[in-house]
DNA sequence: TCGCTAGTTATACACTTGCATAATAAGCTC
DNA sequence: GAGCTTATTATGCAAGTGTATAACTAGCGA
């Protein structure tokens, strides 16, 4: 009649280590395997800890939903970033981490789609989608109107807010379709389509850009 | 102690029946939401005739999936494939009733997610949505080559298949944008977004297409 | 009208679910 | 080291889960 010997962790992370576990089991088996004891036994812990942290089960699937969109934007927009570079290159530069991994990926792509499903039917995670979704074209339109006004080119602002949602969708799609089925793309087909269409749709070219 | 009356159905209407009860369960309260009993009870029947129909519960999701995404393909299929029309306006007519109800559609776009990231867990899921996808690619590839075949241009097959590939992004993406947050598009916000993207991308004209 | 078939209901069962509660022990403070 | 706080475990519970089974009855054919 042992107990388990346990440690004592701290909150931030114990809290990560309940994140992570959940985003595991959504991604392994769906929503529905994402239970109270299935996360627990993830984490290492007993399933009465989870109380602990979380008021409730809900509220730690909204905490995994809200971590995931971070951590997509920070990846995204750090490739946006790289100093050094041309505005147009950054841009360029986004594009291609947006359609390459670790972005481009199965797991990514199975919890992104459980989470959107719930956007629509749980309020609070509907306000996670919007919050996020707008924080993302926001970028998109930062990184766009520097490119612009780097080229000479001057683009008001409701045609570069247009342009933005454009491009979002195009990145969407294609991140879509090859975390979806990456076998068949080959190769480079799926950055090459990236920065074709995203060239097309803003009249930058994107590829040929160096430094 | 008496039963509750009932009518024998044809198989054909019981099943239909049985999986619209399915999809309305998932849109309103996601997967964890469609339980046996629940199903049962939208379509007005007791909760054993499931098995009667369908083996287990996940024939009838599988069953639900095949039946929505053939709905989407006709909708759109029948826009591009009106008579009378160019070719070109043809492939104007199937963008344009992507990006429109009842394609554009909250309700669509909960099902088509919660099946989506069942794709990579479920094998025979995973099976359903890549039929639906080639199918859905191939559509875009015919109509595409329609229009360049009557523009007097010649696209190698190869390309073709790229653009189908860039086409079909941007197409999910914005429907992904309008189906989620419609209120953030104005009027034809969403359709212009898509008519001078998609012709940005394939190089054909889309606007001020008559007849 | 009288079966008979099979579509349909009702009930049972073993198991899982989220959450509440009480008992325990890790590890800090003094 | 003693004592205290509280993170952690263990257990319990009522409700819900999918499915199997048996009883019933609608509606066809004779």
């Amino acid at each position: 009649m042992s107990r388990k010997p346990f440690r004592r962790a701290s909150d931030a992370e114990r809290r990560a280590d309940l994140i992570d576990a959940m985003l595991d089991c959504i991604a392994e088996g769906g929503i529905q395997n994402a239970t109270v004891r299935e996360v627990a036994e993830r984490a290492g812990v007993s399933g009465g800890l989870i109380r602990h942290y979380f008021a409730t089960k809900e509220q730690l699937l909204h905490a995994a939903y809200r971590h995931t969109m971070v951590a997509m934007t920070e990846i995204s927009a750090e490739a946006g970033m790289a100093d050094g570079k041309s505005a147009q290159a950054k841009f360029a530069g986004f594009v291609s981490a947006c359609l390459m991994p670790p972005m481009i990926d199965a797991r990514r792509l199975s919890l992104w789609a459980a989470f959107i499903a719930m956007a629509r039917i749980d309020p609070a995670m509907g306000a996670i989608h919007r919050e996020s979704y707008l924080e993302y074209r926001g970028l998109i339109e930062r990184l766009l109107a520097g490119a612009y006004e780097e080229a000479g080119r001057s683009v008001a602002p409701v045609v570069v807010r247009r342009l933005a949602i454009e491009v979002n969708a195009v990145l969407d799609g294609l991140w879509l379709e090859g975390s979806l089925a990456g076998d068949l793309f080959e190769g480079q087909e799926l950055l090459k389509a990236g920065l074709h269409s995203v060239g097309s749709i803003t009249g930058l070219r994107l590829d040929h850009i160096e430094g």
